[in-house]
DNA sequence: TGGTATTTTCGATAAATATTGAAACTATTA
DNA sequence: TAATAGTTTCAATATTTATCGAAAATACCA
C-alpha cells in the first residue's frame, strides 16, 4: 500500500487529471486530443515551458508538439516566450479564463457561425420570390434559423467585446 | 445556357445547399455529417420522410439512415410517426428553432458540462489542503474555471427552461 | 402459423484525421 | 564560415471514426 503521498504527487496527480479531461472534452469539441492536452498543461504549469518539455510530459512527437503549440500560438491561446540568454523559446498559455472564452468565442464564430450566417441568407434570398406553400415554409425555416444565428453572433460579439466584470453579472440577473 | 428554372428547381437547389452547409457545420461541432444532413433535410421536409426516402436523397446506405435517424430520435430533435394503415415508420424533425437549440443545449450540457464540472471539482477538492505557492496556483486556476463552467451550465439551465419569448428580449435589450 | 415488410445489428471496409520521425531548414554562436 | 541548437515540414503510418451491406431480428397480417 502506498503511504500518505507528499504534496508534490497530489498535485502532480491533479494536473494529470485535469490535462486528461481537459484533453477529452476538446475532442468532443472537434479539437484534437493533443491540442487540448498541451494547452491544458500549459494552463497548470506555473512556468513556461520549452517543446521537449510538452513533449516530455505528454509522450508525443516533436512533429505533434510542435504543430499544435504553433497552432494555440495562432489562436492566441498561447503566447511564445523568449528568454535572456536562452535560445530555445517557451511557451505560456493565457490563464485568464474570461480572456480564454472570448479567443475561442471569437474563432469559432469566425469559422462556423458568419459562414452559416451567409449559407442561410443565400436560402432566404433565393427564394424570397416564390409563391408554392412549401416555398414560403422553407423560406420561413430559413428566416428563423437566420435570426437564431445571427443573435448568438451578436450575443458573442458583445459578451467578447466586453470586460469580464460587466456583462456576467448583467446575465446572472437576467437569469 | 439555362433558361430561368422553375420554382420546383430554384427551391430544390436551395434545400440542398441547407444540406450541404448544415452537414459541414454539423462536422465541425463533433456531430458526424450524415446526422447533421438528416437532421437537416428533415428541418426543411414539409412531409415526414421514410428512412427509404433518406436513403436516397442523401445517398446513403440503410445502415447509417437507421442509426442516425435512431440517434436523432433518442436526442428528441426528431419525431417517428406512424401513418394510418401504413407499416413503415415516417420521420419529422422537430422545426422550432427555440426548441432545437433547448434540446441541444440540454444534450451537450449533460455529456460534456457536467462530467467537466465534475473533474474540476475533483480537482478542486484534492488540492484544497496544499501550501505550496504552486499547488496554490493550481488551485486557484481549477476554481476559477469551475465557476466558468458553472455559469455556463446556469445559464443554459436557465435559458432552456424558459419559454422563447421571455429570454430572447431580454438578452437582446441586455445588449 | 407462415409469409412478407420493415427495422436493427454488426463485422468488414473505407474514409478521415492525427501522429510520427527524420530530413530540411533557420538562426545563433564561435 | 563552420558547427551547433533549435524549429519546421511532410511523406509514411497509425489510429479513430463513419459507412456499408447483408444477415438477423422484429412486427404485422392473412
Amino acid at each position: 500500500m502506498a503511504v500518505t503521498p507528499n504534496r508534490k504527487s497530489t498535485l502532480d496527480a491533479a494536473r494529470e487529471d485535469f490535462i486528461a479531461h481537459w484533453g477529452a472534452l476538446g475532442s468532443s469539441w472537434g479539437i484534437n486530443r493533443t491540442r487540448a492536452q498541451i494547452h491544458a498543461l500549459l494552463l497548470v504549469s506555473p512556468e513556461p515551458s520549452s517543446t521537449d518539455q510538452v513533449m516530455a510530459v505528454l509522450s508525443v512527437s516533436r512533429g505533434n508538439a510542435n504543430t499544435n503549440l504553433r497552432e494555440l500560438v495562432t489562436w492566441g491561446l498561447v503566447h511564445s516566450i523568449v528568454r535572456r540568454g536562452e535560445r530555445r523559446q517557451y511557451f505560456e498559455a493565457e490563464k485568464d479564463v474570461w480572456k480564454i472564452f472570448c479567443i475561442i468565442s471569437r474563432e469559432r464564430k469566425r469559422r462556423e457561425i458568419d459562414p452559416a450566417e451567409e449559407a442561410l441568407s443565400a436560402c432566404v434570398e433565393k427564394t424570397a420570390n416564390l409563391k408554392s406553400a412549401d416555398a414560403r415554409a422553407f423560406h420561413q425555416q430559413m428566416t428563423a434559423l437566420r435570426e437564431f444565428v445571427r443573435l448568438t453572433s451578436s450575443v458573442l460579439d458583445k459578451a467578447a467585446a466586453s470586460e469580464k466584470g460587466v456583462v456576467l453579472p448583467r446575465l446572472l440577473k437576467l437569469l
